[in-house]
DNA sequence: GTGATTAGAGAAAACCTTTTCCCAACCAAG
DNA sequence: CTTGGTTGGGAAAAGGTTTTCTCTAATCAC
């Protein structure tokens, strides 16, 4: 009781030998002692217990590895350097993983053949237990073959194999809860400003927009894809506002539907420069709900969040179950989006 | 040669005592020639690579972690959940280390003790060789212990415990870079704009601002303190251009120095909107240099760029020397920031 | 032809834990 | 006193690699 109450100077690990010594018991004993294995006397289970305690010792998890076969460990490969959107999803990974001890090594492949592939081995000659590969955009493959590998892979918020498991959001029904809410508002004249025309993503949202218009018997103003930038936000503006337009649907919006959140920002600064209110003359919706953008606009911008979170911590739990050997569907699931309402759509006519 | 000429269907990984096997060898022998070790002929060494070549052969590192007492693996701890700096420091150390073959274990513990105990834990019994830690704010101490930890331990860009090892920016470094400029560029009125009086930085670089105000012999306003939004710099604004101030220093700033990109995004916009001109009538330098933000303004921003990636590069690298046994003085090691010249500052009057 | 090296390769221990199998002792029933 | 079952615990193998030590046969000097 002089000094040595503290659970461990631990300069080299405590071995379960060692415990074992000290409590007089032999390897074996002590391990199924500590495992709840075996049969044995409560005392000396206890008297084991208390010895293990009391040296601080924590078993060798790459011994455990070696024998159970199973390293209780994830990669996790992006291309997403800026980790905008693989962030959050990683962060839901961890979550889902690390209450059962599971670990995640992050390598981050830019867009480089040679540095995938070198991640991609050193993750397998550690024995990760599976893969999650995750990206910046949906409808781009990383720079790496996951094909035959031996453990199992997930996709999430990248382009999979065929007949791997892949986890998405669900753009077109984000698409449609921002332009239904806009209907729900009361608003009539809806535009649509997004990215360019090579994102997959651009189309699907376009689409629901064109869908959810069509459905509603309200004019349908051709999509302007442009950039994802708010430069582009600007310039949209223009085009939409300017008398050019409206010769044709004989009147200027009173909602636009952006791309995403910067394209957003870009709009609304654009509609105030020119002396338009938002959400008075015309209500704005954004897409990825990037919290520093959408709180730093003026008003504050309504958005759709694409559950990053979520859709991480889904992919995480479905890789274990594959891993504990449950059979999964191949396939592509959606998640769905939400709509993080703020105010730059206004309140319903009637409230 | 009809299907096999692919490297590895691995469904269970082929072990070196099958490669010693299949070559007519003993495994000892097996592991002496792949790795380069001991005596044989030349002839038996290549025909044992060349065995486990064609086998497909990749030595198990938990076995070889196991016997070598390294895991080649190193836990990275953040609590900077959006990643705005630890990615970059992420990046960095994970560049310093995939060519020497080691991992990073990557958790977020956010603010949360618990959280905190649970990955470095999950990290010890792991074996990894050492442990980065890296935050949101250099004044601010993560949420875990590590001390006595039996493995080496690194801080970058967060605060260390005393007697440690810790990469930081030069705050005061930076904001030097900032304010010489503004002074070879002929600027003479330079006003400050940063964060809350809480952080650390916001003194280290208000300090260095008073200080080359005074060598070159310019009138110091006092730095206007506030938080690290946009908001902040259009209200920061109104106080430096409304009559009140102009009564103290008898004129206008020429020049703003901001304490991020975000509060120099609010100035930018508000001396817009009061029809100053950027850089013409008043020059704006950022500091993080978040490109995101820095290349939105109209005009791009000039800013402070803390190099986290090379931070995170030092790290990594002396973590590896730490580990590999050699000794290193404890302390704070400041890195140096650098300029990242933009538009916001307009050029040299003589250019 | 003798003794001393050396080249080439294998046996076995070590790393640490888990698990299967086994043994000794004890007890009750026949 | 045997048979059979149970209880408490240990011995040993397994997992895959590295390394030290040992052994045999061949080469060399004399």
């Amino acid at each position: 009781m002089v000094s040595d109450a503290s659970p461990a100077p631990a300069k080299n690990p405590v071995t379960l030998r060692e415990v074992a010594a000290t409590a007089g018991v032999s390897v074996a004993t002590a391990s199924k002692a500590l495992n709840g294995q075996g049969r044995m006397t409560a005392e000396t289970r206890e008297r084991i217990r208390e010895t293990a305690q009391r040296l601080g010792f924590r078993p060798n998890s790459l011994a455990q590895s070696l024998l159970r076969r199973r390293s209780f460990t994830v990669g996790l490969l992006t291309n997403d350097t800026y980790g905008r959107f693989s962030l959050p999803v990683m962060s839901g990974i961890s979550d889902a993983l690390v209450d059962k001890g599971v670990s995640v090594f992050l390598c981050n492949v830019e867009d480089d053949q040679r540095l995938g592939q070198l991640h991609v081995d050193a993750m397998l000659d550690k024995r990760v237990d599976g893969i999650i590969a995750t990206g910046k955009r949906i409808d781009r493959h990383l720079p790496v073959d996951l094909s035959n590998l031996g453990v199992p892979v997930i996709y999430a918020f990248t382009q999979p194999d065929p007949g791997a498991i892949a986890f998405v959001s669900d753009d077109a029904g984000g698409a449609r809860l921002a332009v239904e809410h806009f209907w729900r508002l009361g608003r009539r004249r809806i535009a649509h400003v997004s990215g360019p025309a090579s994102f997959a993503v651009v189309h699907a949202r376009a689409q629901a927009y064109r869908d959810v218009l069509t459905e509603k018997g309200l004019p349908v103003m051709e999509p302007l894809l442009g950039s994802w930038s708010e430069a582009w936000g600007h310039e949209a503006v223009k085009t939409l506002f300017d008398g050019r337009l409206s010769k044709r649907g004989g009147e200027t919006p009173d909602a636009v539907f952006c791309g995403n959140d910067q394209i957003a920002r870009g709009v609304i600064d654009a509609l105030r420069e020119r002396g338009l209110g938002v959400p008075g003359d015309v209500g704005v919706i954004g897409f990825d709900n990037w919290q520093i953008v959408a709180e730093a606009t003026r008003p504050p911008l309504t958005s759709v969040d694409m559950n990053l979170a979520a859709l991480g911590r889904e992919a995480g739990l479905t890789l274990l179950s594959l891993v504990g050997g449950e059979p999964a569907e191949p396939g592509i699931r959606k998640l769905p989006c939400r709509l993080v309402v703020r105010q730059s759509c206004g309140r319903p006519p009637d409230g």
